[in-house]
DNA sequence: ACATACCTTACTATAATTGTCAAGTATGCA
DNA sequence: TGCATACTTGACAATTATAGTAAGGTATGT
């Protein structure tokens, strides 16, 4: 039941842009720098989240990233299943599988299927702007995690 | 966010022994056969669920494995946490682990625990109760998958 | 004794995930 | 125009986790 450190790195790159970002693109080195995500990953989320439409790019020197939205209406849980490949957690609960019969025969299934519905609801209430506001009111104390987030293997 | 299929089979499994059971003890044997899952897994999710306390053994010839407890008192998410590694979607929630820094200085950190706790909240929600109340009321009807449970791959 | 059925460890194959590499395209600026 | 920046995209290797197999052992009822 773990999360993907995709999907972690995903929403750490997207406050850090949200709370560097000042109208201004920022370039996905200065977030690799300062998340200390490789880069190259870094690209292939990004490319996802432009997918997505949670984010817009802009090509050229200066140019960079920047939110497709305002942080208000981006919701966690968005960013978690654009880079995740599904969020539900089992199969026949994806769109299209059609591999088991469900209904009133199969009796697990509603388990799985509340359950992916709890996961998403809550991810859903949660809004970008709900991690920055917490950040912006704390003035960034010393440390070597200054900005608050962390490295999903820990 | 997938769960592994172990603790699918671990849950259709127990359903399956709680349907079967009467008092008396169900082979492993039995439920590999119902449920068309290979006997030697099985055996490695019961030796987990035994140690877990969910269920216990009876040794030798018309033995088997039996509920330690009544359906009404055995949670869906016992059972999962049971066979699965971690049920936390990330590891800093596990226990003992100390590579980040918790507390005030992690934004996302706040996010990821509240998740955990929905899950196991709903998960500890459903009892073996509830799943097996519902397929004894409703007297099997034809088909190839009569006790109402389904192969995790689909 | 013998058959049943649980107990336990070890191992392998497969898939998913993580992360790297490399080559390309668009754009701003000197 | 030429160059540096930085996004774009696909391919791929390394690592890890999972699923499943195998095999031998132990307890117990008949
Ligand atoms: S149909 Fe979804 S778990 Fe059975
Ligand atoms: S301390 Fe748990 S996610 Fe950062």
């Amino acid at each position: 039941m773990r999360l993907s450190t995709r999907a972690q790195y995903a929403v750490r790159a997207m406050v850090d842009l949200s709370l560097y970002s000042e109208g201004r693109p920022v370039s996905l080195k200065e977030i690799s720098r300062r998340e200390e995500i490789p880069l190259n990953y870094l690209e292939q989320l990004f490319f996802r989240l432009k997918k997505g439409q949670i984010v817009t790019s802009v090509r050229g020197p200066g140019g960079g990233y920047v939110l497709a939205r305002q942080e208000s209406a981006i919701k966690v849980g968005e960013i978690v299943e654009t880079v995740e490949e599904q969020l539900s957690p089992v199969a026949c609960l994806d769109e299209g599988d059609r591999s088991c019969r469900r209904g009133a025969r199969c009796l697990t299934h509603t388990v799985w299927q509340g359950l992916g519905e709890r996961i998403k609801g809550f991810l859903d209430s949660i809004t970008l702007a709900d991690l920055t506001r917490e950040a912006r009111t704390r003035p960034a104390g010393g440390g070597d995690n200054e900005k608050g987030v962390c490295q999903p293997t820990g």
